[in-house]
DNA sequence: TATCAGAGACAGACTGGTCTGTCTAGGTTA
DNA sequence: TAACCTAGACAGACCAGTCTGTCTCTGATA
């Protein structure tokens, strides 16, 4: 170990991640006006300057967390997901409701942190502006598997695609446990339409 | 004029229903946390004492709001629109999204109270179990319809069916203006799958 | 090698503003 | 008179963002 980094004493130069690694934790749980910039000082272990030092006002920290989530959620989860779990590229698609009948199952399922944050602060918030930015990746991602699928029309595919994606993590948010295979069954149909 | 009704005089005994309108006018276009009681108070040209009079808690006042969208978005819109546009039992179902369709297109449409107050407040505030059982009465509206147009399930039917309708409403919130169609297109194949 | 300056982190008080909910005081109508 | 209303001050909590002052580590210089 050339420089013992050793992450015992309260490391600096880390501070920001500890911050954005805070943030993700309370924002992803219980959404943006829940929870307070103490809180998020407080759980980071670090002084509220430095978060200010970081992050100019906790509409940018929202931003950052979107940002974070982004790669988290839609590229480190369901596209890796999709892409191993699925043989082929009609099997990648379907795979992203199994990877959701998972995810709906656990304890800690906080929904969809986009539509929260979208629907929360609205369309016109710079937070809901960003979230609309990061729903059409998702969408793009979507696209991508449709047009590998050489389904027709991938981008009203992807559209259609993405309401049941919407629809299903609502119904889960609302209790239904079963809402990914739902989803799925209809996303089966919605493919032979587009074969 | 029995009665001079005449609005001009800010008459007595009307209070709450000022009230609970100008509730209804602020939570359904910009949520619970943004709007503040002082605000409803205002609106509604209101004394706050008479407000808290009639409601115990700005939650309470919450509560009632949904009440009065059940009555006046789920039973005089929804359902209404559904039962006149259909002339049978599978067209009512899918005249549901023709309603959406021009909803989507209006300039104020400000999606669905219940899912943005479950979203917003979580399923554990009393608002959010609230907007679980309003959610649960448009289940069952359609679960009605479905029972009428004698598809198999009925249950799971209107679960995908919800799911549907959920979906389409977010995406309308994020800005697809053709949700409604695309929704439209996939209920036609749930009905076909559930005849 | 010893010293010292600066960067950045820490703790937490403080400001200005908002929010919910209570209270006082006075008006209007039946 | 009783019941209900209006106006608006007020208490107490909370929140975003600023600021003061202290500490610790790094790295350059003497």
């Amino acid at each position: 170990m050339p420089e013992a980094p050793a992450a015992a004493p309260p490391t600096r130069a880390a501070a920001r991640e500890r911050i954005l690694e805070a943030a993700y934790r309370l924002f992803s749980r219980r959404g943006i006006r829940d929870v307070g910039i103490d809180e998020v000082v407080q759980s980071a272990g670090v002084a509220k300057a430095t978060l200010y030092r970081h992050f100019p006002s906790k509409d940018e920290l929202v931003v950052a967390f979107l940002q974070d989530r982004e790669r988290r959620w839609t590229r480190d989860w369901v596209e890796t997901e999709a892409r191993r779990r699925g043989g082929n590229p009609e099997e990648r698609l379907l795979a992203i409701f199994d990877a959701f009948d998972e995810w709906f199952g656990r304890a800690d399922f906080e929904a969809c942190s986009f539509i929260n944050v979208l629907l929360e602060m609205g369309s016109a918030h710079p937070a809901g502006e960003a979230s609309v930015r990061h729903l059409e990746n998702i969408r793009l991602i979507v696209r991508r598997l449709a047009e590998e699928a050489a389904l027709s029309d991938p981008e009203s595919f992807a559209r259609s695609w993405h309401i049941l994606m919407k629809g299903a993590i609502v119904s889960a948010a609302e209790g239904d446990a079963q809402a990914a295979q739902r989803a799925k069954a209809m996303a089966r149909a919605l493919i032979e339409r587009h074969r």
